[in-house]
DNA sequence: GGAAATTGGTTACAGTCGTAACTGTCTATT
DNA sequence: AATAGACAGTTACGACTGTAACCAATTTCC
């Protein structure tokens, strides 16, 4: 999976320190999730014009209900501005409501309207049947270690500083 | 690893289509994916001012001399543009140099400077011992399971109509 | 009770990105 | 040889992003 390329394209050289950008964890990691969150987007996208932070915001407000910004925010673990004009946009469209919180008036409480949650229905479908299709072309096996991986970043995540070992072992 | 949160920032909603943002593959790829790079762009950014297309291209000239902005496009899957704009901000800090084809004078061959090739055995050098980072706080398994499973995605992505199957059977 | 710090949310700005349009060169067809 | 199409690379433009500065409401704490 390496040092291919179009063969006349690239004069390869000898002596060089040796580095193999395709095998790199990080690279491998941005272009196959690049690649899986467009493939996914090429479905949504079709349907309604809707950015990544707008459709996220859609699936929070309608898996979790009623929810302020910030809440949104540290979900789906998006920058406030990056909610903010989400929300804007969802409003202008009538899918999303806002409303003053009257205990706490710095607080805008979320909500889908009626028309949101029947788009929010229509995305949930998408993305089951897209998960039903990954998980064909994955296969089993490759779904299963795929999905094993990411839980072992995730904990990865959830403790930076000393996550190691405790997942030790064959694999 | 759902429905957590704030506690009290969320109130939950009982009859909603239910759906797990926190569990949908190409989100947590994503996360995955952006947590691993900016954890390394933490490492190298500090050292020098480089965008990733520029890393990217830094990478791909190091490790295999001589090339155009295509190729190199082709290879590290950049737009066209994105190459363009790293190859003159590299050419700007003396670590890329050009040089006309004499054979087809569209095409612009691209090699590292001195310098250049200085500052790639550095970016190598780091690179490799974030791999070693990364191996340890992954774990033997997790490390594993994930390469297997960026494979099947990589398979998937090489042949986009019918990848699936061919990787059936057990975890 | 009132200044200071915190918090929810928006906005101005500068940087990055991709689409599309462009320049210049080469290839194919006639 | 001339015109049309393809291709390498750049650039203008609009869309999107995060940083930082901002406003308003609220909490803290003297």
């Amino acid at each position: 999976m390496s040092r291919k390329l179009d063969e006349e394209a690239v004069q390869t050289v000898a002596g060089t320190a040796d580095f193999d950008l395709d095998a790199f964890l990080p690279y491998r990691l941005n272009r196959a999730a690049e690649a899986v969150s467009l493939r996914f987007a090429a479905h949504y996208k079709a349907r309604y014009a809707m950015t990544r932070p707008e459709w996220r915001t859609m699936a929070a407000l309608g898996s979790y209900g009623r929810m302020t910004a910030t809440a949104i925010g540290a979900n789906a673990t998006m920058h406030k501005t990056k909610v903010s004009r989400a929300v804007k946009s969802l409003e202008d469209r009538r899918w999303l409501k806002r409303s003053l919180d009257e205990s706490d008036r710095r607080v805008e409480n979320l909500e889908l309207t009626a028309a949101g949650l029947r788009i929010y229905r229509e995305m949930v479908d998408l993305a089951h049947a897209y998960e039903r299709e990954l998980a064909e072309f994955l296969g089993d096996a490759g779904l299963r270690q795929l999905e094993a991986g990411l839980d072992a970043v995730e904990v990865m995540m959830a403790n930076p500083q000393r996550a190691a070992r405790r997942r030790g072992g064959a694999g």
